[in-house]
DNA sequence: CTGAAATGCTC
RNA sequence: UAUGAGCAUUUCAG
């Protein structure tokens, strides 16, 4: 019975969706004035708190859990209470909370936590809203994109550097989410939002401030990371880059300069005048109260000097065999280096449990996910290096655990961890990178 | 094939 | 220790 209505409210919001899109996709220059009643549907705000619940994130600087709200309020009284404050324009959010998480380069990243019930109210408004924008973003933005991934973003910087494309500008923006300005983003909701009362939704989750040893600070910049309706806000402000790209036509013909955008990370492959580009894309990010972060952002030339992008490592080089040059993507040193770090850890950490548990449970699920996403690619020599070293790592484990010295290689050979223990095979996954066998199946096992 | 839950990986 | 997207594996229900 639950199950049926959970479904059928499912349908009514995709077929909302759907409307939504496709009204926006036939007229691109519409602006939609009634959307906030659809904020409201109960049905929308069943399917957000579905999508909040389903992180089962920290609770914000009201403590509320959500098993408090399902043990104690009610999830039906949660959301109906949620939908009248909202009908009666009484709804206000909280200030968010302040919490700082280590990022890879040992700076700290600043996050934003939102409330349960602020969460559930933007994911109610991401849903009605997202369609509309997803119907104006261009093809060169991938990142945070329903059906838009990494690998896609890849195989475009492939496809253009192949094309000798070999002027790469590889731009950093400085601290994008804080910089964003409030009253510009507001600008670019209202082209296609102009239900006020929407538009007031998200300027107060813009103003609501960051909740910091007691006292509230307040900004006039940035978008709070942690907030559902950030990852889309974001996009859409530098959609006015990939846009202006487009009105301008460097894609095309006479110009040859190419965007690849994941989220605030972009590269310009074009085959000449990379310094004419850069300056362009600083105009439209200046108009934008963005700066690129000068030490990061850099020119270089594919065929003498490797880039790093989305984990990746990019290089034009001469075929050792026919010598025409040929583009290669692989693990970045830092993806690299990351991941031997966390085979260290869990065999570290699990060197007391059983091996084919500590195999199967921890282990494997490393190799798996990481593979998975560097599959894509010239990843093999990589792939075995990985390899090597979990076996190598799985091996001292062991001979430290059972005191025994020297000769644990020839006790357990690579081979034995793979056949009696079930450990991975990361090769399994990976294709050769050369022409004709791009396609081809995975080596089988 | 479509949902739900869990785990892992990338950005 | 949040958010979004994508991918992968396992389990369950239709």
């Amino acid at each position: 019975m639950i199950a049926k209505a959970e479904n059928t409210s499912l349908e009514r919001v995709q077929v909302l969706q759907r409307k939504l899109y496709l009204a926006a996709k036939t007229n691109p220059t519409r602006k939609f004035g009634v959307l906030y009643d659809k904020v409201c549907q109960i049905d929308v705000l069943w399917m957000a708190y579905k999508q909040v619940r389903a992180n089962k994130g920290a609770p914000g600087i009201d403590q509320q859990t959500f098993e408090v709200i399902e043990k104690k309020v009610g999830v039906a009284s949660f959301l109906t209470e949620i939908q009248t404050e909202l009908m009666e324009k009484r709804y206000t959010p909280l200030p968010v909370k302040r919490v700082y998480i280590p990022k890879a380069d040992g700076t700290q990243r600043p996050l934003g936590i939102p409330v349960i019930a602020d969460r559930v109210v933007q994911a109610a408004v991401k849903i009605v809203i997202e369609p509309l924008f997803e119907a104006t973003f261009k093809d060169c933005s991938y990142g945070f994109r329903p059906r838009k991934n990494a690998q896609q973003a890849l195989r475009e910087i492939y496809k253009w550097l192949n094309f000798k494309c070999h002027w790469v500008v590889d731009a950093d923006l400085k601290s994008y989410f804080d910089t964003i300005p409030h009253d510009k983003l507001l600008l670019s909701v209202r082209t296609r939002v102009i239900d006020r009362s929407v538009v007031k939704l998200i300027e107060m989750w813009l103003k609501a401030g960051a909740m910091e040893e007691m006292k509230i600070r307040k900004e006039t910049t940035g978008t709070p990371q942690g907030g559902v309706i950030s990852p889309l806000l974001a996009n859409l402000y530098l959609h006015w880059l990939d846009s202006t790209w487009e009105k301008k036509a460097f894609g095309k013909r006479p110009h040859d300069a190419h965007i690849v955008r994941y989220a605030d990370d972009f590269v310009i492959l074009c085959s000449k005048r990379p310094e004419f580009y850069l300056e362009q894309a600083k105009k439209v990010l200046d108009r934008l109260g963005l700066t690129l972060n000068a030490k990061k952002t850099r020119i270089v030339n594919a065929m003498k000097e490797p880039f790093d992008f989305l984990g990746h490592r990019f290089a034009v080089q001469p075929s050792k065999v026919t010598g025409e040059l040929k583009t290669f993507y692989y693990p970045a040193p830092k993806a690299m280096k990351s991941v031997k770090q966390k085979i260290r850890d869990v065999v570290r950490k699990g060197q007391h449990w059983d091996l084919p548990t500590l195999v199967k449970e921890k282990v494997n699920p490393i190799l798996r996910g990481w593979g998975n996403y560097f599959k894509t690619g010239n990843s093999r020599k990589h792939f075995l290096s990985i390899a090597n070293y979990t076996t190598w790592t799985l091996c001292i484990m062991l001979r430290k655990k059972h005191k025994k010295r020297g000769k644990g290689w020839r006790d357990h050979p690579p081979s034995w961890f793979y056949d009696y223990h079930g450990l991975f095979k990361l090769y399994s996954l990976s294709v050769t990178g050369d022409e004709g066998s791009r396609y081809a199946r995975p080596v089988p096992s």
